[in-house]
DNA sequence: GTTTTTGTTGATTGACGAGTCAATTAAAAA
DNA sequence: TTTTTAATTGACTCGTCAATCAACAAAAAC
């Protein structure tokens, strides 16, 4: 039954399994043979397209990120002016497809392989300086020259509560979180306002 | 040779073993054996006295918990005033002993852990609440009213920048966050006595 | 119509690892 | 002194899993 061009949809297939497994063991702690028969193949066809589980794991990765920057970047476009870009920015990462299961497990472990896998890490500060720019970038008419270091605490607002409402609640609240976020905001730009030399 | 009243001792050293194996690997994935060898005994020996891997691990986490705890403990006797405990917790979170290797490693995989694992979900938990209600007693003099949510905010951008700062940097620098995260404070604050009614 | 290329898998290998158990040692209790 | 109890391990079982490979199927190229 070889119709060609299979492989971009076996990929892809294997992805998005590997992911779903990883989602439902809350760890990397799955085998190629569950991925690839979510994704209704041998294991061996696996092997065959992405070499190994390591090379699985680091597309599974690659494509949680990729997923994550592209709700960024759609939010971005329908917000007009530097707070609201801020406050889209703000809102993507609470958003209630970031809380999914999978999602989380995907963040927690990709976190737990920075560690030790040199890519993993690569990606992960990739993701962090685009975030990090596009924040300093949107915060500056709104704090000055504050707006490097300002960036660097929203940024760690998010990644904490992110962390702290996916793991204590079993419903986690966005809302909540990203209420937090625009509150702390709203105190760095009247901290902005009250000295607006420096 | 059994020397009598060799259980605390041995499983003080496989506890030990256990965050250094951990710390070494960078996630879970240690056998019970380099545990056992690195402890000094044979891996019968670490299953007669803790029943399981899992066991095992719990142990680890709660021994790192603890230590964290006594930190924070250590600092707030030191501390007198609201203002000078409030800053002992955030200093205490950033300290050097907080990002070893081993250390990082425990929480990282202690997260991944509470996604699955109800003990560790609740150990979690535990800690997060002390931690809350820590903040919340000593900021209520410093914010009034708006104290619970302070903290919240305050404990989200500790665990923010533990996270970040572990992960992007060979060499974390905890005096770098610990100034951010007092100056979110002093931003706090400052809010507080430009609305003292509320 | 033959050959090459792409897709696909069952079967197998080789390694590793958690947990068990019977057996050994020596201290302590009787 | 005999017996119980704690400490300890080597050897073994049973299972799992990543990775490989030979072989087969069908489309495309020649």
């Amino acid at each position: 039954m070889p119709k060609l061009g299979m492989e971009p949809i076996r990929r892809e297939a294997l992805v998005k399994a590997t992911i779903a497994e990883i989602g439902q063991a809350g760890s990397l702690d799955v085998t190629v043979a569950q991925i690839a028969r979510r994704a209704g193949m041998s294991s061996a066809l696996a092997h065959h397209y992405f070499g190994g589980k390591d090379q699985i794991f680091l597309a599974a990765m690659r494509h949680t990120l990729s997923l994550y920057g592209a709700e960024v970047r759609g939010a971005l476009v329908m917000a007009h002016g530097p707070k609201a870009r801020v406050e889209a920015i703000i809102r993507a990462g609470f958003t209630h497809s970031n809380f999914r299961r999978e999602v989380v497990a995907a963040w927690l472990n990709f976190y737990v392989l920075a560690q030790s896998d040199d890519q993993a890490r690569r990606l992960l500060a990739v993701y962090q300086r685009r975030l990090h720019s596009n924040l300093v970038y949107n915060l500056r008419p709104l704090v000055g020259a504050r707006s490097a270091e300002v960036a660097v605490r929203i940024a760690g607002l998010i990644d904490g509560l992110y962390l702290r409402e996916a793991l204590s609640k079993e419903v986690p609240s966005g809302d909540d979180a990203t209420r937090q976020v625009l509150t702390a905001l709203a105190h760095e730009i009247t901290q902005a306002d009250r000295e607006p030399l420096v």
